[in-house]
DNA sequence: GACAGCATGACTCAAATT
DNA sequence: AATTTGAGTCATGCTGTC
């Protein structure tokens, strides 16, 4: 558990696609031969679309994943438009019959020479002191072992070979019905408190990290704990074999909320933020007290969705309890609380139960009161974006990259806790969700500098060195994309890390190993 | 250990209504 | 244009029982 593998065990495995068992033990991190590769920093989103297909998003959904607009021309020529799997197929078939590297768009490779430059004088210099001291006796950034990020997975190396594993997964499991998973896969803990929350002492306080995942700049991601088996796997391949952190916030507020996170931040000192958010419903909402009947035992909401229970349910759960007295009998007792668990529903009134209200979700989740209201937004946005939103608790960062910003809980986390933000990139497509974190930006008169982008396909090299040249670099960058195809909720479309929201996880990582890269040749 | 039963889930879509 | 409503599934992990 210590994800300590450093890749280079594994540089020859022979890649075989007809052996499944080999296909299971993979760990795809390091591809030599791409890694010394000379290779200028080119992000592929630049690629333009001039001769593509007719349909430019399609063109760019697969080029957001890696591949070159050459292959992505002919796979679907060979595919038509329509069938995005199958062309995603002919894609890593070609890829995987690729023997050189050069056909495919190598969209961010260092040299060797840009890999040796970071030591810890020169980091001084660009960082702040304060930031520094916190950080400087933590995990593997001992002063004297200098920190030689090695950018170990090349591109598109890995990242077909990750997409065929994935791919073959999926087959077996629609071939056989069932897969018989071996025991290499990550487990969750119980209890999910991660190396601990902030109302407990802390669990675990050393980890060691590999060498190609630490910082700067320092990265924070983040997306639903009950992905489907293998996900999370995946999603701690590509962020350089850092194990995820599962955390349940039942551990230390009023509701449920199960969330991986992989990071590269310090765990040691950790601190709660101030106030601590209540911790059962009767203290969140304290007016559902009298209310409440003593056959309802929760203490806990559950997770909070982007959907809430309807008017016309309350009331069909209001009839049948007036047939009865003070003690309904217990198959009503079970079907009121199955409803109440399903739906979230909490007692405003004698045999009356309510959803929860936009202001409430703010209030459980952390987020200042009103931070989604007016300006704009509807009621059902407001859950939407609530609903969707990120949660966390802890720190670190000037210069943030907030990827997949939502309404901005990354910002809003570090404003509590005091860090002052000088240069915000955020990229969200919402534009529901960019008014907020502009209006709470201004709201909270922020000094720094926010900046607004909307598609996170659009972010290449060129862009990322814009900024990184206007303001020396990232310190933080935190995301967590899209859940849609991963959680449990889905019924028509959880098809994994490759859905069509979930697989934006891979400009996640594109653009953080883009911003690995600018910094080490900025050095 | 095998097994059944149970609880859970940042959801999507379309049709109807306001 | 926003809101309300209901119908729609299943992977996963936990617990208790044998």
């Amino acid at each position: 558990m210590d994800g300590n593998a450093s890749g280079e065990d594994y540089e020859n495995i022979d890649w075989d696609t007809e052996d499944e068992l080999e296909i299971q033990n993979i760990v795809p991190s390091t591809c030599s031969n791409l890694v010394t590769r000379n290779a200028s920093i080119v992000g592929n989103g630049e690629a333009s679309s001039s001769a593509g297909p007719s349909n430019p998003n399609l063109l760019q959904h697969f080029l957001g994943m890696g591949f070159s607009e050459q292959l992505i021309v002919k796979a679907i020529k060979e595919n038509g438009e329509a069938n995005t799997e199958s062309i995603l197929e002919s894609l890593l078939t070609y890829a995987a019959l690729e023997d050189s590297p050069d056909e495919l768009n190598p969209c961010h490779l260092n040299s060797p020479q840009q890999q040796q430059c970071v030591d810890n004088g020169q980091l001084s210099s660009d960082y702040d002191e304060s930031f520094l001291d916190d950080i400087s006796e933590s995990d593997s950034w001992s002063g004297s072992e200098v920190a030689k990020p090695k950018i170990s997975i090349g591109a598109n190396g890995g990242l077909k070979k990750r997409k065929l594993y994935e791919l073959e997964l999926w087959k077996r499991k629609k071939r056989k019905g069932l897969i018989n998973e071996e025991d290499d896969v990550l487990r969750l803990p119980n209890p999910m408190i991660g190396f601990g929350v902030p109302t407990d002492t802390m669990v675990v306080t050393h980890r060691t990290l590999p060498e190609a995942a630490i910082g700067p700049p320092f990265f924070y991601y983040e997306n639903v704990a009950l992905a489907p088996k293998g996900v999370w796997d995946t999603i701690s391949r590509f962020l350089y074999d850092v194990q995820p952190e599962f955390v349940d916030s039942k551990y230390f507020c009023a509701t449920a909320r199960k969330r991986g996170y992989v990071h590269n931040l310090p765990i040691h000192n950790r601190f709660p933020l101030l106030p601590l958010p209540p911790r059962t419903i009767n203290d969140a909402l304290p007016l559902t007290k009298r209310w409440w009947p003593e056959w309802d035992k929760r203490t806990k909401l559950n997770c909070l969705q982007t959907v809430i229970g309807s008017a016309k349910l309350t009331d069909r759960i209001r009839k049948a309890l007036e047939k009865w007295g003070d003690d309904p009998p217990l198959h009503v007792q079970k079907y009121v609380i199955e409803e109440c668990r399903k739906w979230n529903l909490v007692w405003v009134g004698k045999n009356k139960l309510a959803p929860l209200e936009p202001d409430e979700f703010e209030m459980l989740l952390g987020f200042p009161r009103n931070h989604t209201r007016g300006g704009g937004i509807s009621r059902t946005d407001r859950y939407k974006s609530l609903g969707n939103s990120f949660q966390d608790m802890f720190p670190n960062g000037l210069n943030l990259l907030s990827l997949f910003s939502g309404i901005g809980g990354a910002e809003v986390a570090l404003h509590r806790l005091g860090i002052p933000l000088k240069n915000v990139v955020s990229v969200e497509i919402s534009e529901a969700n960019r008014d907020i974190v502009r209006s709470w930006w201004e709201q909270t008169n922020q000094k720094g500098n926010l900046i607004h982008l909307a598609d996170v396909q659009q972010l290449n090299g060129d862009r990322l060195e814009q900024f990184m040249g206007s303001f020396g670099g990232f310190d933080l960058i935190v995301g967590g994309s899209p859940c849609n195809n991963l959680a449990g909720s889905n019924r028509v479309s959880r098809d994994g890390l490759e859905g069509e929201q979930s697989s934006l996880f891979y400009d996640y990582f594109r653009i953080l190993d883009l911003v690995k890269c600018i910094m080490n040749k900025q050095q």
